[in-house]
DNA sequence: GACCGTTTTTATCATTTGTTAATGGAAAGG
DNA sequence: CCTTTCCATTAACAAATGATAAAAACGGTC
């Protein structure tokens, strides 16, 4: 039994030893190396995954050829729900590894009939979708409302110490301002 | 047969008669005067909606006490499903009539039920959280990426006459500037 | 350790957006 | 019908952020 996607998928909504199992069943372990890209837009994708370790962006590219990042993800984490990030199988976002990355992958639609039957799993998807839910909300507050040195100051608290370990242009794409600006607000935050 | 219901239903995801008359099983007609809150944060909710007369709108209220206006709804169309506005069936947000409007409510647990039984009623289900999330995914873009006067642009376009029927106060925070900055770029566009 | 390409910082200037305050007009309620 | 309140616009100024360019720092490689 994979014991880090168990403690994953408990931070999340706690469930049986014995409904894990069935998940569990599902699970591969697959690894990128930094800047590979994972799930590309308009291609295929029938998978959901547990983030074990490094660090990866789900972002989108914008006529100017600019990577718009919309969520960084770390370790123990759980990557955007399938059934919101594609469209008939067909991923409406890309994902790229920052870092070297290990996940755990298993099949959506598998998931999806284990939803069916069993509750525990049904309530911890739910979860899942929630949480995505407010935190897509919670940063939409944040850029309709905060100045960027406020929406940096969340970020750092939210994420400490990712500052050192991935490109400030990811970081700034994020919180919606330029690397430029970012460097600003670093340095007066520093003073 | 709520006629209406049903095409709001097939405009997200065309389900057979059969599967919407355990839908509109389950439907009550309700009416709120503008400026009526409807769904309190903090406060018990387990129903979803059906818009099918008017406008009103999702919200926070920041520290300082103004109204952040998250999402927009005109009539014709389904407000965030319950499961992604609560936790443990309470609120995360609030809700509230700018005109006087018309819902057609379900017990959002009824629902579930349904979904669990009924394939097309469930991918109806899966289709609204989708557009849910590819609608924030759109709008958490644009705040990111967009100067004010292109999302005001693109505003317009997603909703046509709209600024002729609410208060400027509820665009512009859901555009995430003031409405200082709103008049400056309507002035400025219609020359 | 020197070299290359990339990332981050710094500086200057332009632009956008926010703040405060004042005005006029429209809607709501007595 | 009048008053009151709220809302939209305008102006003047301040602050935040973007654009461009150049310098400095960093990371990887041979």
């Amino acid at each position: 039994m994979n014991e880090q996607v168990k403690n994953i998928v408990d931070g999340v909504f706690s469930i049986s030893q014995k409904s894990f199992c069935k998940i569990d069943g599902l699970l591969t372990l697959e690894t990128f190396k930094k800047g590979e890209i994972f799930i590309q837009n308009t291609k295929h994708n029938e998978k959901e995954y547990f983030l074990l370790d490094g660090v990866c962006k789900s972002y989108l590219v914008n006529p100017d050829g600019d990577e718009i990042t919309i969520s960084l993800f770390t370790e123990n984490t759980i990557l955007s729900p399938q059934s919101i990030r594609t469209s008939k199988n067909i991923s409406n976002l890309n994902f790229k590894a920052i870092t070297d990355i290990t996940l755990a992958s298993m099949n959506a639609e598998a998931f999806e009939n284990l939803r069916i039957v069993n509750r525990e799993i049904r309530n911890f998807g739910n979860a899942v979708l929630q949480n995505e839910l407010i935190s897509k909300v919670e940063k939409e507050i944040g850029l309709a409302s905060l100045t960027a040195k406020e929406r940096l100051i969340r970020f750092r608290r939210k994420h400490p110490l990712l500052e050192n370990r991935i490109p400030h242009t990811d970081i700034a794409s994020y919180l919606g301002i330029t690397t430029i600006s970012l460097s600003r607000l670093r340095k007066e935050l520093s003073r």
